[in-house]
DNA sequence: CCAAGGATTGAATGCTGGTTCAATCCTTGC
DNA sequence: GCAAGGATTGAACCAGCATTCAATCCTTGG
């Protein structure tokens, strides 16, 4: 029973976090939700107790596997140049492979609530940033700076580069390592 | 009377940016637009089909405002270095000087209709910046680079570095210099 | 096997806010 | 001064969708 009831909750879930993959955050109705799942949309309210809450829970779970998938990545480097291109191929990698999920997790209106969580997400990728800059300053890799600002600024700078091939659904071959050599410069990498 | 039309129509998008400025988007119901117009709920309907269409007029009159200053502020410098500096110096300090309509200008939840807008205003930021690096890579100042990308990742990057001073309402005194060095650097301006 | 308690159902409810429209009021050209 | 045509009004309407809840169905401990 316990495990029927955890069951549902993935269950649920993962039913949004499809929906949210093929129609976007605007094909998200608790209704659509609910069926996919496989139970009655009043169910879904066993579980959470408003539809913000339960699309803050599946942001969290979306960003975090794609904050986990970039941490990984950037900890096989060994300097602050190779961590951030890996940052970026990953990130753009990986948005690219899902650009209807990545849109929505990005830039898709959602309901402020839910909005909130966006913001966790992109401040949990500077963190990452910040540390890896942070470090490249401390050894001497990279030129002093403020590596919070940074690292803000980088990723508002990844995600609007990504909005414009994730919206046409493919990126130019040349976007990503052009991308790369832009991120390199911003943070003073040495040529 | 057609002045008095299109006295009325300016007046609705006066009170519309009005409201923006003071409460965000989601103060601006129809109806609450209206009565600082001046006029009936309904009337709003003589000068634009719908609210979305009202407020992609809105956007684009308060977006064009925008991107003339910031325009007018970079045509007066003469290198691409001090032209991105008056960029900077212009868009963050009007922006802070009205952080509750910046803040709805550039992330606040709105209608995917108005949204769209918004993709429209960034493409004219990235197009004016995207000029003034071109134009620095062909006189040797800034090294080779893909102007439009440059220019894309920094409107993105302009604009998140925003998004928090605007939330908390004020930014650092050392905010804008320290954005202009990141930008410095992301072009690629010999120190 | 049975009753109690909780899970499930899905149709009905309710709210919010954009949109409409019949009645009324002005303006204007004669 | 007056009739016609358009502007204005604002209360009523409506759609969409999250949320609720009384009825029903399972599970489970005895």
């Amino acid at each position: 029973m316990r495990a029927r009831l955890t069951a549902s909750r993935e269950r649920i879930i993962a039913a949004a976090l499809g929906i949210m993959a093929e129609h976007g955050y605007a094909g998200c109705s608790v209704a659509a939700v609910a069926e996919r799942a496989g139970l009655a949309t009043g169910s879904v309210y066993r579980h959470f107790p408003t539809k913000a809450d339960l699309f803050a829970e599946v942001f969290r779970t979306a960003s975090q596997r794609e904050v986990d998938a970039v941490a990984r990545a950037a900890a096989l480097e060994a300097t602050a140049a190779e961590q951030m291109s890996a940052v970026v191929q990953t990130f753009a990698g990986r948005a690219l492979q899902s650009p209807r999920l990545a849109y929505a997790l990005l830039a898709e209106p959602v309901d402020p609530a839910v909005d909130a969580q966006r913001l966790v997400f992109r401040r949990a990728y500077a963190e990452l940033i910040a540390g890896h800059v942070a470090a490249g300053v401390a050894n001497g890799e990279l030129p002093p700076q403020n590596p919070d600002l940074t690292a803000t600024a980088l990723v508002g700078a990844l995600a609007e580069a990504m909005v414009g091939p994730l919206a046409a659904g493919v990126a130019g071959p040349d976007t990503i390592p052009a991308l790369i050599a832009f991120i390199h410069r911003a943070l003073g990498v040495s040529p």
